[in-house]
DNA sequence: GTGGTCTAGACCACT
DNA sequence: GTGGTCTAGACCACG
């Protein structure tokens, strides 16, 4: 996991993105337990109250389940799972949409570059 | 144009990239004058230094033309035009690989939610 | 019973509200001997002393009566019972129509809510 | 409005609720404008940060609506008002109700005595 | 050791 | 002046 922040967002938000992408990739496994606040903090270079407020988010999205005392686990819901990938497919898709528009790049055009650039993986 | 810069990459950068989207969007068109230096740093907030280094830059690159005292004019050398457009076209779409992957999203699938996109319009 | 301590009031005054609970709730009944002084600090967590000086005021109010070294039972005398039990409805039902009105519901409404609530049960 | 936190539960909940009562008591009306952060703060005598996550919650319940950078105001969405009403009422009823049966007293009686004091008022 | 809450003080963007 | 975010550091309850 790599931790690095851009000004242009809160902290908090990008933090959780990082976590939700993580689930996503498969880093983290659903039922699996993630680490402290306190870990995370000190990976992340980040005051625990910052890691805090993201898990605490992901918490009320279903994403992350809280364990009281004994840390948080990645959700098992698959109903939560597939409705956090749909969500981060759209927003992703809708963003990148954007900067290929404002850049005069047809979107089917835009389509066809990232089928090229998959076939060459 | 929207003006409006965040803080993770240089400013002129962004002012580069924002010119480069405004004539491959057609809204600068080859052989127009693009507005003073003066007028652009006033109406993005800027310091007109700051574009006036984005400006230089984007000459190097052969997309903009200088006239001397009379301002500057977008470039009609088709090839400069159509490199830039493929620079920043294998650009673009490598950034949006590159979110895709982190989030555990097929490229392949990615492309298909921008045709669906692209069918919506 | 469930011992649990709010910060909010002195520690004895719950206790003799709990005890004076079991009794109405008829969890411990009249003549009958009630926990040693010892028992209850131990189950509730809580110095002897604080145990020793709820059950001296409950003694104080007729509720408790002492047996010297052989412990404490509850009261027999109707008129001590009774007297408690209308003190506590009284005391009850003022501090729930405060909350109630501080909510700006109606008592009439409020009651029909209780009403409600007694027939699902 | 009167400040005062019991140590049994977060400060920043008693705060909503407060405000969740001022609302229903119509001291705050709908579409009006609540006092600031930091004068809230000030009046509860509390750090501002915590009335701060007080508001939020109550704005993510869509009690408040925030007008950005001009403060926050109560809504006047019917549904979420009454919708709020209605989640205090049963609460409320039920906290009262455990409150009677801990102390062995039948909820039909609770809600007479309720009555009786309606109708002193 | 875990999460959760609170305080104190700072900085930012917006208008 | 407003809300929003972040840091630093402290305390608590739970096992």
């Amino acid at each position: 996991m790599v931790w690095k922040f851009t000004g242009d967002r809160p902290v908090y938000q990008q933090i959780m993105t990082l976590v939700r992408g993580a689930v996503l990739r498969g880093e983290y496994r659903p039922g699996e337990k993630i680490p402290s606040v306190r870990e995370l903090a000190t990976a992340a270079k980040v005051n625990p109250n910052t890691v805090q407020r993201a898990l605490s988010e992901l918490e009320r999205e279903g994403v992350l389940i809280s364990c009281g005392t004994m840390g948080r686990t990645i959700t098992q819901d698959e109903t939560v799972m597939s409705q956090m990938r749909q969500n981060i497919e759209t927003e992703l898709a809708a963003q990148c949409a954007e900067q290929f528009r404002n850049m005069g790049i047809d979107l089917k055009q835009a389509a066809e570059l990232l089928l090229r650039m998959a076939e060459e993986e």
